[in-house]
DNA sequence: TACTAAATTTAGGCTCGCTTAACTTTTTAG
DNA sequence: CTAAAAAGTTAAGCGAGCCTAAATTTAGTA
């Protein structure tokens, strides 16, 4: 009566290590062990232990000294996995009052622990999101993403044009607390009206009735982690 | 700002072995090597490895070939355990539509992964309930439980008497769905109007609006497993 | 009381996932 | 093009938690 087990059963690491081979995938970069290492916040060697595993384990395919890729089977547990987190993410906002810097830690213990049933019930209690508090798609059941392929990070949109904040990653909770304390909030429209040369800061105005103060100055590293949907007019 | 990482962060199987422990003892049995090991579903030796190391750790006293009780620390750990347990069965059933008998396994998973922190909001948003779905009382953040002295399971209730049903094992799915279909609920009110000797069944009567159907029988088994307190009516 | 059965512990061994140290391959810079 | 640096892998080993088999202690009964 209850299929619902964690299917096959993949040891929490094994999870980790997918969810983080995908993300870097994802990201463009290769996954490459030291940055798998990184990711993890493990030692390179343990790295190559695990690649050897998951590659005999089909969840991969390895070519020695030159990183690794997901296999159909590999991409479709992490895809479960990122799935499991953003849904996790949405509901803890949404129902149980978290703050969107607090929930990453949170999921990412939780992920490994719930059934597929329970990530079911809590996204139809959220009415099937499309996207987690900060931004990122989430993937539907049978693991298709609409990765957004027009997004730009905040630092490559160019002075004069409108843009709209869509996404922001979810690791780091001082930028994203600071980021709420500029009002600043996915979804949150704005001109970007000036940016200084040498990694200095942007200038941008927001625009509409989120705006808690107009004008805000971003600086270089917090630019870079915006991903920005550019609304219209180009350079100028 | 956030000091709700996992406290002294004891590991998975520590957590499930307090807990374990703390259950044979408010039963009265007492924790011996093997009623532990029945109750992980593990083998003997597994339990005096563990017994040595958390009794090394200062969670429980051993003594050996005698089993084994909870220090201070351990007893706090476990009720620490017990009270997250079902505080998630409560949230489980009330916020997100599960049944009383689907919800022991989610929450035997999710009790070693979630934080204080969530627990404490779920306990909020459920109004700090003081019992779980199956009438188990709920520990207190600082670990107070009010065990109920006066529970009789239905097989000692004498012929004649009213009494209530207080409380079920979470523990066997079949057994509860069985429970549910007969509209027996914690709550129930009920007189006992026969019972057949050499481990017969009892016979009660439902009293009042939720009674599914009014009379019913009760095995042996089912009725060893249901606490009661008796209303009325002794032995007539 | 002695002997057997049951419960418990010790001994030895396994897997998983991690570590550091040493070695190999690839990349990069002069 | 070669030498140094960086990246990756292999080797060796550790701890947690599990197992089976063998030894030991306790309990029960003739």
């Amino acid at each position: 009566m209850s299929a619902d087990r964690k299917s096959p059963g993949y040891s929490r690491s094994t999870e980790d290590y997918l969810k983080a081979i995908y993300e870097l995938e994802s990201e463009g970069r290769p996954a490459q062990t030291s940055a798998i290492a990184d990711a993890l916040s493990v030692a390179p060697p343990s790295v190559s232990g695990m690649v050897k595993r998951l590659s005999e384990s089909g969840l991969l395919e390895h070519a020695p000294y030159r990183g690794v890729q997901l296999t159909r089977a590999g991409r479709r547990t992490a895809l479960k996995m990122v799935r499991r987190h953003r849904i996790l993410e949405t509901y803890l906002t949404t129902k149980l009052g978290y703050d969107w810097d607090s929930v990453h830690d949170e999921a990412e213990r939780m992920e490994h622990a719930v059934s597929d049933g329970l990530i079911e019930r809590m996204a139809m209690a959220l009415g099937y999101p499309r996207h987690d508090p900060h931004g990122a798609p989430i993937p539907t059941k049978d693991g298709e993403v609409d990765e957004q392929e027009d997004l730009v990070p905040l630092i490559d949109v160019p002075v004069g044009s409108m843009a709209e904040l869509r996404m922001v990653s979810d690791r780091d909770p001082e930028l994203l607390r600071f980021m709420a304390s500029l009002g600043l909030r996915v979804g949150v429209v704005f001109e970007v009206i000036g940016r200084q040369p040498f990694k200095g800061p942007t200038a941008i105005r927001l625009v509409g009735p989120h705006a808690k103060e107009r004008d805000q100055v971003i600086g270089h590293e917090l630019a870079e982690n915006l991903s920005c949907v550019v609304l219209e007019g180009e350079v100028g």
